[in-house]
DNA sequence: CCTTGTATCATACAAACGTATGAGTGAGAC
DNA sequence: GTCTCACTCATACGTTTGTATGATACAAGG
């Protein structure tokens, strides 16, 4: 029978390993079921008998690892401390969540950058964080922290240069030799990063509270 | 025998057109040659025939996409006027060229979400879109127009909004009603991205010059 | 008129795909 | 002892994959 409890055997977690490693990197359909048991040490039919079929794995897969950055993000939205800080902690955030999870923006942009519907199972932890992100910006915008203008689209300001950067880690790493897994380089990167999300928010100086 | 001069038949054609579509909304693997070939009304061998492979379609196809957004942002980087005002035409470039080409993020980030090389195809203009912006932000920073810090990322952070908002182009557009194709919407985001980055990486009043 | 070259066509091929099936294995319950 | 259950295993099934093949259509050149 399948399992869904949380005690999955020695073999359903070597799956869900391999899954993200393989799907991160060739996607869903570049990755086939038989390099994907065979990764795993798994029989072929492992994967159906743990997890039903392929696009399950999948989606186990994409959940594992979108959800507790949501929750991370929610997380230092709702602590403590001005709008800016609050602001430069997510950015933090997402540095460190990026080098503890290489496959994350992999698999995340691998889902948004196919046409159709993204995986169902990415909307909702998606909807939070951009949620958060545009409450934030909206009351940096009440306090006066952050200058006015379309809350929705300046929430996705916040992460678009964390995730850019992920996404060019690669070529990054290849073409200019600049490693973001490495921790030195990450943190002076993370640190111009900051700024620039910082500056790019902030009031002008002398700006009035908007009303 | 295949074309490779630039009067493409119409069947050559139609093929490139219909893999611009079905590229960025299935992907590569996502994409069959029968899908394609009755996309683009041919016969099944026609691809074999025009490209050779499947895969020298691909390539073609993603060339035909990207080559022309590096040359407008060289140009427009190569262009008058202050370094500021060089950058926000750049992104402004880059919102255009979106609106024209819904489809060039998606294949430009299916290729970067995929973990091995990129085609090796996108290499070449993606490092000379790079090279324009590292030299666009150390000359601000000679000049005092820019803050100090790593070139490298800074002239990535350029980019990183209007590419970001590219990619979350269809969940804005269909959990938050935000259409970026839209000219009245995407003229007020681009505004608001401007000031964005603009912000990001002048300097502080009153900072001085870096010797 | 016949030849030549380009293009399209239906069809064939082997390989790889995701999934289904049924036998086999070994530990725990009674 | 044997029944039960979760699990692993080899193998088979029907599709679909990308590409190869050879016949056909048809305009241009001699």
């Amino acid at each position: 029978m399948h399992d869904t409890d949380g005690t999955a055997p020695e073999t359903a977690r070597a799956l869900l390993d391999a899954g993200r490693r393989l799907f991160a990197r060739y996607g869903y359909d570049g990755t086939s079921v038989r390099t994907l048991t065979a990764e795993a040490g798994a029989n072929l039919g492992a994967i159906t008998y743990h997890y039903g079929s392929k696009r399950e794995l999948y989606d186990r897969v994409v959940e594992s690892v979108v959800v507790p950055l949501a929750e991370r993000v929610e997380s230092v939205v709702a602590g403590g401390g001005s709008v800016l800080s609050r602001t430069e902690a997510v950015v933090r955030a997402y540095f460190e969540y990026l080098a503890e999870n290489p496959e994350l923006p992999q698999l995340m942009m691998q889902e948004l950058a196919l046409g159709g519907e993204p995986a169902a199972v990415l909307a909702p932890p998606l909807t939070r964080v951009h949620a958060a992100l545009t409450s934030l910006v909206g009351e940096g915008q009440e306090r006066g922290e952050v200058r006015p203008g379309p809350r929705i689209v300046m929430g996705v300001f916040i992460l678009s240069v964390p995730v850019h950067l992920a996404m060019l880690r690669l070529p990054l790493q290849r073409y200019v030799g600049l490693d973001l897994l490495d921790a030195q380089t990450r943190k002076r990167i993370a640190d111009s990063a900051v700024e620039f999300v910082r500056e790019g928010l902030r009031v002008r100086d002398g700006a009035e509270v908007a009303a």
